[in-house]
DNA sequence: TCAATTATTTGTCTAGGACAATGAGCTGAT
DNA sequence: ATCAGCTCATTGTCCTAGACAAATAATTGA
């Protein structure tokens, strides 16, 4: 029940429901990994229960990244750290460094909150709220991210990132006083996908361009979520999923929705947790950027302006 | 792998990973519940696996509000429909009804997001940001949370006013330029517990009092919480548990905290949640109402204003 | 009346088997 | 050489059924 315990030298342990959460791999999958190739392999408590490292997560952490960039478990898990981090780094590649970002991140790794906040106002008036969400806000989220992955960032100071970030688009956005014209589109995430950043994104931009959101916040169930399109009289309905967000459950989800949702509605999907499927599903947008969710948009707008 | 099929009749069945997704009950509860008390007690499908009707998920939903409440599963699970439903609404009190309240509610329930937003600022704009928290946002909160345990109020419902409801806070938090004197203040939930709103509440009271928050949102690890407090140098950490919070749970991590961070910082924790503590804790102030977190900030003041 | 003990309830863990869906490798026809 | 179709290996999720600690209720004793 306890999400932690220590072990014998005083090193912190993890049991196996929370790794399943700081890792998005299943119990049942983290088992029968165990099982078949021989790792990870913890320890067990008093109880007989798993008791995992913080050594093995950030592993699991990091062939959790490489399977989501195509690897195969069986292929990858025998290898040893070195050879993984070359593998993780080696077709990321080699984006131009940013600077500005680079300030970013120095500034939530040495706590300077009121600095960090004054310097992203100063961002957003400079290129504006569009320009601020993609080029700035998109990247700098990803960064955060990845540098959490790489144990460079703590918790605490990626959550303070988080709150800091969420209050300066939720600001921009009711500063925009929204109303605006068709399409009404409703913004929200499946349960278990509490990362609301990205959803705020889309809702910043969205605003931008006039177009009417209904934000829900994160976890709607689907059959919530078709009620809500219907009571508001959405056009679009969008769902974020970020990279962690399992992909199997992802298209599970959307399809349910697009059962449970007859055709007028148009049923879209961004972030990084789709980025990766390469399938077509039926009836359903995979949005592969935040600039593509405002050409959507458009194109709606040139479809249904015909009278 | 397929989320749902389709019954021999044309019903849609849920298979158990899609139920754990709508009930939020572990796939392991869902067997053992039926294994003990046969419910719910779906059909099989061709490959054996279980599928579930909807009325199974509604009743299982009921069920999760009554567990949410305090009632225990086997007492309930045998129950029908018509007894769980009595014993929903029936520990609603008896406190004078407010007219205000009960607008905004109908408000909720009828899809008018823009209409609720306008009175809810022009609320705020009379009463001050204050009384605004501690007379509306409060009462109303607490409303919108019972309605929705009578399944007066839909999920998706809920959603949006807690959605409306934060943006308005963040923006009035923002709009006073937090800046302020000591006590500096920490702001955060342990893990497990989501709810933001109570947090944002107090973040806004404490601004109105020009004490300067670091605000961390939600579900942060207590080493961590230790951590941020001496990184940010902070006066105070305040926890915000809801009523759901198991009250074990929440004197475990408080005073674990306790343990963690030495005497000079002051731990306090408020919330529904703590409302039903009987027990005095060793260095733990326990907050039994919004209005009591200022008297503390001021009581600090005088304690510290000795030079 | 309240604290300490004992009994019951309840959620989550365990093991190992099964199987469908996915992807990789191969074959033969265009 | 390319591509559709087939086969085989891989992989995630579901299954059963037993165990046990934590949480809660019931009982005892001071």
């Amino acid at each position: 029940m306890d999400q932690y315990t220590k072990g014998d030298t005083g090193t912190i342990l993890f049991n196996i429901s929370a790794v399943e959460r700081e890792t998005g791999l299943s119990k049942d999958t983290l088992r029968v990994w165990e099982r078949r190739y021989d790792f990870p392999s913890p320890v067990r408590d008093d109880n007989g229960d798993r008791a995992y490292t913080t050594e093995q997560i950030s592993k699991l952490r990091l062939i959790k990244r490489l399977l989501d960039q195509g690897h195969r478990p069986g292929k990858i898990i025998g290898l040893d750290d070195e050879r993984l981090e070359r593998l993780v780094s080696e077709p990321a590649g080699d984006q131009p460094p940013r600077q500005d970002i680079a300030v970013y991140i120095h500034l939530v790794r040495s706590h300077q909150a009121l600095e960090l906040r004054r310097h992203l106002t100063q961002a957003m008036a400079r290129q504006g709220l569009q320009r601020f969400v993609t080029d700035t806000v998109g990247p700098l989220t990803q960064a955060v991210g990845e540098a959490w992955m790489r144990g460079e960032i703590a918790v605490f100071e990626e959550h303070l990132f988080t709150e800091l970030m969420e209050g300066l688009l939720r600001n921009a956005i009711t500063a925009l006083q929204p109303q605006g014209k068709a399409p009404r589109v409703l913004l929200t995430s499946l349960p278990n996908e509490q990362h609301n950043l990205g959803l705020l994104m889309v809702e910043a931009i969205l605003t931008v361009e006039s177009a009417p959101c209904i934000a829900l916040g994160t976890e709607t169930p689907v059959t919530e979520i078709a009620q809500a399109a219907k009571a508001h009289r959405t056009d679009i309905v969008a769902l974020s999923f970020s990279g962690a967000y399992p992909e199997t459950k992802a298209i599970e989800g959307l399809r349910e929705l697009r059962t449970l949702l007859p055709e007028p509605f148009l049923l879209c999907a961004g972030g990084a947790g789709v980025g990766r499927i390469r399938r077509r599903l039926n009836g359903i947008e995979l949005i592969t950027g935040l600039d593509k969710m405002c050409e959507l948009v458009r194109q709606w707008r040139a479809e249904h302006s015909s009278y």
